[in-house]
RNA sequence: CGGGAUGUAGCGCAGUCCGGUUAGCGCACACGCCUGGGGGGCGUGGGGUCGCAGGUUCAAAUCCUGUCAUCCCGACCA
């Protein structure tokens, strides 16, 4: 039906890059692993930023900015930090650019005498600042976010997934004591998973990271786990909680109320346009986007209908009311009265740019007092009478958030197994994909070992869902105190 | 970074194997008329250094070398 749009049972990755190109969220750039974000593709960004840093203020964070650039020797100082990030960081070595005859060049007279990085993520430059801002416990907490770009220089990339810059955002607190500390690591983590079920309308698995997934320089690495369309998991959120690594590493001490100096307690976390990744591939389908009403830039369309001159006046005149109408009670409406394209031929646009709601008026409605009225996720036409159409709208919008996390839900349950034995745990993947649940003996030997025999990883240990019960290691016959979450992942 | 594929108008493609008029088609775009409730019809037009750089040749989209980018599969990662 749709033009353009592969199916996702015919080839899944093209359908994903389809969406994308024909919704015009994003495009590739002349670099190699980087992204052109597209109006349409921010606005989206845009939605889930405010949604967040509303809750992050409401958890008493503020935002700051701290540079795109890093000292180089600020890197070294904490040990796995260094070995998880060196071999990804984008280096500035000159300062200045010279004339030649085929253009420019560096000078190489322009050598900077420490090189710079471009921050992959922004602890070290920021455990460098907090130590002159924290000396007593007074100074603490420090709970602070930035909207920011980073860079990591990746091999493979993918729209959205995986490219070489991504904007996020990056929680950064400094707290008197771990129990502090990991408590706000929780409750970030718990703002990620009601921004992603109650915006996204993306259903999630909260929990921790094994040593193997774990973030370079943290203690523990909280996570919220997605599942796609296709059965392949997304690592959606991050929650960390850093110890006194940071601390250690860049001399951050305060002085307690028992006299006493000690090194601060650290978190972080961030979520990144990554989701917008999930977003697509969490409710879209072979006719386009799909996204809840709570994201979407434009929440409805109206489109005229007419044939001649005054049909076109009265038709313009009814829509413009109702769009007036509409936007009083807070909806994004857009009045899709342009004249170079057919009412047939924007239908199917507005169904690719995934509008979750298309009122049409034609001069038949303009006589009946009457709107035509058709949800993105449904597609079934409705006639509405006129003085319905605001209220019809808004309970719909909401229906269809909550209707989207539904089937999002049921899909994700559908999707869920349980194994026993290895056996049966490669069957399920190699048959369905999808989350499986199997019990593991905590050791990484035993962890690589699946991965590189199934291409699954343990995607989270599961905080609070999930089948409990002990049994033994699927592989080794260890005990296991409870079934983790497995998955083959983007 | 290894293996494979691709790059020709804004988009989708043919032409490349086997070099030879002015590089073609569909959609989109401009203008006109008919149209308009699910991607309309007819007509007339505009738009290309064939990814880029070298080379072979009387002659290169086509052959050779290099390079950049994209996609798929691996290794690495949010």
């Amino acid at each position: 039906m749709a033009k353009n749009i592969t199916p996702r049972d015919k080839d899944y990755s093209q359908w994903y890059q389809d969406i994308i190109k024909e919704a015009g969220l994003a495009e590739h750039s002349p670099v190699r692993g980087c992204m052109v974000i597209k109006p349409t593709g921010y606005a989206i960004w845009e939605n889930m930023k405010s949604a967040l840093d509303e809750m992050f203020k409401d958890t008493g964070h503020q935002n700051a900015y701290f540079p795109l650039f890093i000292p180089k020797s600020f890197l070294s100082k904490e040990a796995n930090h260094v070995e998880g990030f060196a071999k990804e960081c984008a280096v500035v070595t000159h300062s200045r650019l010279i004339s030649t005859e085929n253009g420019v060049d560096v000078d190489p007279d322009s050598r900077l005498e420490e090189e710079l990085i471009v921050r992959p993520t922004s602890e070290t430059i920021i455990w460098d600042t907090y130590r002159n801002w924290i000396q007593s416990y007074r100074d603490l907490p420090i709970l602070v976010n930035q909207w920011a770009n980073v860079v990591r220089w990746e091999m493979r990339t993918r729209l959205f997934l995986r490219t070489m810059e991504f904007l996020w955002q990056e929680g950064h607190t400094a707290h008197a004591t771990e129990e502090e500390a990991v408590a706000e690591t929780r409750q970030m983590l718990e703002v990620y998973r009601t921004f992603a079920e109650d915006f996204m309308a993306m259903p999630v698995i909260t929990g921790v990271k094994t040593e193997s997934e774990r973030f370079a320089g943290a203690v523990e690495t909280y996570c919220i786990e997605a599942l796609m369309q296709d059965g392949k998991a997304l690592q959606a959120g991050t929650s960390h909680f850093l110890g006194q690594n940071f601390a250690k590493a860049f001399d951050c001490t305060f002085q307690d109320k028992d006299g006493k100096v000690k090194h601060v307690w650290a978190t972080s976390w961030g979520v990144s346009t990554r989701l917008i990744g999930g977003l697509i591939m969490t409710h879209s389908d072979d006719n386009g986007l799909v996204i809840p009403p709570k994201i979407a830039p434009v929440q409805a369309v109206i489109v005229p209908v007419y044939r001649k001159d005054e049909e076109r006046e009265v038709v313009f005149e009814y829509a413009r009311v109702l769009m007036q109408e509409l936007k009083s009670e807070g909806i994004r409406v857009r009045f899709d009265d342009r004249e170079q394209f057919k009412p047939g031929w924007k239908f199917a646009q507005h169904e690719v740019e995934g509008i979750p709601v298309r009122l049409t008026v034609g001069p038949r409605d303009v006589q009946n007092e009457k709107v035509e009225f058709v949800r993105r996720d449904k597609g079934e036409k409705k006639l509405l009478d006129r003085a319905e159409v605001t209220q019809h709208v808004v309970v719909q919008l909401a229906q269809m958030q909550t209707d989207l996390l539904d089937a999002a839900r049921a899909r994700m349950k559908q999707n869920t197994r349980e194994a026993n034995d290895y056996d049966s745990f490669k069957q399920i993947l190699d048959e369905h994909g999808g989350f499986v649940y199997a019990h593991w003996d905590g050791t990484s030997e035993t962890e690589a070992r699946i991965k590189e025999e199934t291409k699954a990883t343990i995607r989270c240990i599961p905080l609070s869902s999930g089948p409990e019960g002990a049994g033994v290691c699927m592989i080794s016959g260890k005990p296991s105190t409870k079934k983790v979450l497995f998955a083959r992942a983007y």
